[in-house]
DNA sequence: GACTTATACATGCAAGTGCATACAAATATC
DNA sequence: GATATTTGTATGCACTTGCATGTATAAGTC
């Protein structure tokens, strides 16, 4: 593999743009969320993690890898959502190392009232300035970004 | 404007990307800096800001504006900043509520050298995973996200 | 020119985060 | 099967961030 040089100028532009834009976008979305009295996205994500999952079930770490959340924040991230009653730890069998988060009833219906907010959010801050297939080659390109090299 | 519906699956998929992407090229690239031993990125922004300027100084707010900062924020960060040498706080001429942010000697020479870590880590991280035309069409999509409508 | 409003920056306090490390159970090693 | 290593999760502490608000100066209004 090449030795990394400095950027070219598209790249960097690339790089900052993803960055700014990423802060920028996300930053309306969650105003919204906010504003409509929801907590933060990262909640979200975990809710839907959970909600995609069979039975409602996973384990930390699946959530962690699929949310790219630190550990030590997940942790308790899921204090602050078990407090509001949103999921429920449960034992893991046969290990009893690990547990298992389960979505409770009250963090589904959050996830759907979310849903109701921050879907029409993307539409409006992503979906509304990019054509179909626009959207298409931006995710393209971003997934090159992350593939497992280096 | 059409009201914001729910957003097609590309749209979502794009949203989600860009912000799981922008984390984890962010976080490595982080970590790069981190562990050649310097501070984060914001602290370069900063740097980078004032020393694109001329005579090397801004206010706080064009910082902000530029960085994308919050005001308390940015200044707290001018706060650590001016503590470590690297910024200096100057009266603003004819304004007394304002002030100009200058960056020091030690200030550009931190940013040149950490340049030299970033760059190359643009470069691997970005650059090399994607075509120069590719780089520039990530850049014009994005571009998209943050012109200032709605 | 007194009074209100707006702008620029700072700050107390609560909440969130990073780091290192603790703790506990499981697995590997001998 | 005792000991060391690894894996999964939690936590103390320092630092950072968000929110609301404070302070000071400038600009607008009458």
């Amino acid at each position: 593999m090449q030795e990394p040089q400095n950027p070219s100028e598209a790249v960097t532009d690339a790089w900052v743009r993803l960055i700014r834009g990423g802060r920028e976008v996300a930053g309306r979305i969650e105003a919204d969320l906010k504003q409509a009295g929801f907590p933060p996205l990262a909640w979200y994500d975990v809710l839907l993690s959970l909600k995609k999952a069979a039975e409602g079930r996973r384990t930390p770490r699946e959530i962690e890898r699929e949310v790219l959340f630190e550990q030590y924040n997940l942790s308790r991230l899921l204090d602050r959502m078990e407090a509001e009653g949103l999921v429920r730890r449960i034992p893991y069998p046969g290990d009893r190392r690990r547990q298992l988060i389960e979505i409770t009833d009250e963090g589904r219906a959050l996830q759907r009232r979310m849903w109701a907010v921050y879907g029409p959010a993307i539409s409006r801050y992503v979906g509304c300035r990019l054509a179909e297939g626009e959207a298409a080659e931006l995710a393209r390109l971003l997934q090159k970004l992350v593939s497992n090299e280096t």
